[in-house]
DNA sequence: GGCTTTTTGGAATTTTTATTCCAAAAAGCC
DNA sequence: GGCTTTTTGGAATAAAAATTCCAAAAAGCC
């Protein structure tokens, strides 16, 4: 109860966690609260917090003390001094660039950083962490796993590839160079990824159908739930990506299948 | 002068920037220092702001309202408000998937966004505005383009051809397929694409040797301005990519060639 | 160089915000 | 059910911050 106060916001976070349980009533609603708007707290008012756990400013004075703090200001403090908004000279600099006039290259670069980093971000926030085990869970068992993208999926379907086969993961991508088909290099005991977007390769469905049919499980990572892939699949990941002009940025696409791939070799050992 | 306040972060941008000049001496270091720490505007007090621009309080009062707010606290109110969609519930989000436990899919998955997400972000900083722009100029006055990138760098190469292609720009991906060697496909009006990062592949830095010596302008993608592909560049756009563990996200990168790509195919109208 | 206008700094004032304290309510205990 | 302890809400107070105002200084003008 009397310890000193947390000096960062690690320490400040697993204080909460160690002192929320064995709250009463009041002060276990300031704990929730401040919990799930932890960063609101450099740029609020007592009052202002107080009202929205719906709570009296007195509680919250003292929920503050409780954490260790001497009283709400020191913990605020401790907030607005770690404050680095998403947009430090970071978007002063983005500006910069789009200023350089629609069309400029700088500009254009912009614009794709600004649709990335919002693919990485919507993506973090949507990402359906069960759908991922299960698909690490089932690829981590195949002999060899099937890689097919193609078009603007192919260069996540061939990073993805490259990176298995840098686990020491077996992987076979399936490019459709020459028109050459490795279908039946499908084996039972292997497994498909499959990656697609709107609009949706022919090619790529009837590889994922191919696998399916042969009692392979398949992974599909599009981006809709209602993408054609998802009906040929046992697990489905969905990625939002943002586009600007006509061209996805891939970003967030590739940050899974990075994440795939590594816990599929990790699973492996 | 008694403009209404401004309502959005941008609207204040343009009223400090048209605002600057004609200044005098004392409410010009406001405009300045706000300029250079526009986002510590949520978290601080007038005093603070003051003494960090070297002046007194009230000076930066009367700079509040020259910009057409009644005070500083409308200007911190913009502030505060337009905080909200900077890390509202991503980054709480990305610290659960974190805890999900090291080596879970979920906590690998957040490593990769939060990679991707810091190479946007520095490539935003410290991107060459000038090179760019050279870049796309030679490019862009060449017939076909030549796109080499191998290993890691083969995504990239993959993704760049396929939007040229897009965007009726003749471009022709290096691949390697094969072994086949499509060198002699350099004629002196084209010009070359190189992408490469540490471990530089040999086969990369070879076919950007061989197009200089044809004559032909390189571009060079790269991840130091000391990379040796940077001795045989025309320009050399360099990408601060950010690992985890091995694998790079090529957020950065990716994103880079698509406004290399697009701004190619605007300036060929 | 004197006069007018603009700019400046700081002290005084007002407003807002944080903090304390205590009586009432609730919860726990015998 | 009465007694003790804990928890609570709100009014009172203290502290801090924002804002105003004015006299002095500086700059501009004739």
């Amino acid at each position: 109860m009397t310890d000193a106060a947390p000096t960062t916001i690690d320490e400040f976070r697993s204080r909460l966690a160690s002192v929320t349980d064995g709250l009463p009533k009041r002060l276990r609603q300031c704990a929730d609260y401040i919990a799930a708007n932890t960063d609101r707290i450099a740029v609020s008012t007592v009052a202002e917090l107080a009202s929205g756990a719906d709570v009296p400013p007195s509680a919250l004075m003292r929920f503050c003390q409780i954490l260790g703090f001497s009283g709400f200001s020191e913990m605020q403090k401790l907030f607005r001094d770690a404050y680095a908004p998403g947009w430090p000279d970071y978007t002063t600099r983005l500006r910069n660039l789009k200023d350089s006039g629609a069309g400029s290259p700088s500009a254009l670069l912009a614009e794709f950083v600004e649709a990335g980093r919002l693919s990485l971000e919507q993506l973090a926030k949507s990402a359906d962490e069960t759908a991922l085990s299960q698909a690490v869970a089932l690829l981590a068992r195949a002999d060899t796993l099937h890689v097919v993208g193609l078009r603007r999926a192919y260069p996540v379907a061939s990073y993805l590839t490259y990176v298995l086969e840098k686990l020491a993961v077996p992987a076979i991508l399936h490019d459709h160079a020459g028109r050459l088909d490795h279908r039946h290099a499908l084996r039972p005991s292997d497994a498909c990824i499959a990656i697609t977007f709107a609009p949706y390769s022919d090619e790529t469905l009837s590889l994922a159908q191919d696998a399916r049919s042969r009692g392979l499980p398949v992974v599909g990572i599009t981006d809709h739930l209602t993408s054609p892939i998802a009906r040929l699949s046992s697990v489905v990941l969905t990625v939002p990506e943002v586009d600007f002009g006509a061209f996805r940025s891939l970003s967030a696409t590739l940050a899974l299948s990075l994440a795939l791939a590594v816990a599929i070799g990790t699973a492996r050992g």
